[in-house]
DNA sequence: GACCTGACCAATT
DNA sequence: TAATTGGCCAGGT
């Protein structure tokens, strides 16, 4: 293995995704790629996905709070139905759009919060 | 080891 | 906003 010589181990990216998720706080949702970002692999957006895809750890991952660039819940969300996480969401404060879009500029996490 | 798929993103139209 | 195209990486076959 060659992995000592590398500047950054992509090993551990699950779990650093995994934690990343675990950090969103209450009442705010993060995008895939934003999640990526800060596990330390930008544009590996879609292992993120993949990781929650898995999802080890359903109790403590809250992948409801995790939604694409345009702040709606992906088709494959069958973890109760896409129309579930709306729900859950909305539980928490975020406002949906009829469409199934959350409003970005307010709820997406660590952008600011007026 | 090659090929295809995927809970994506960005840019362009 | 939506549709299309290209690119990213990991996992399953």
């Amino acid at each position: 293995m060659k992995d000592l010589n590398s500047p950054e181990r992509p090993m551990n990216s699950y779990e650093r995704i995994y934690a990343v998720v675990m950090q969103i706080p209450y009442g705010k949702v993060a995008t895939y790629g934003q999640v990526a970002a800060l596990a330390g692999n930008p544009g590996l957006a879609r292992v993120v996905g993949y990781a929650l895809h898995v999802n080890p750890d359903p109790d403590h991952i809250p992948c409801y709070r995790v939604v694409n660039r345009e702040g709606r819940p992906s088709s494959a969300f069958a973890f109760g139905g896409e129309n579930r996480q709306i729900a859950l969401l909305e539980a928490e404060g975020v406002e949906f759009d009829e469409r199934g879009f959350v409003d970005m500029e307010r709820f997406q996490w660590s952008k600011r919060v007026f």
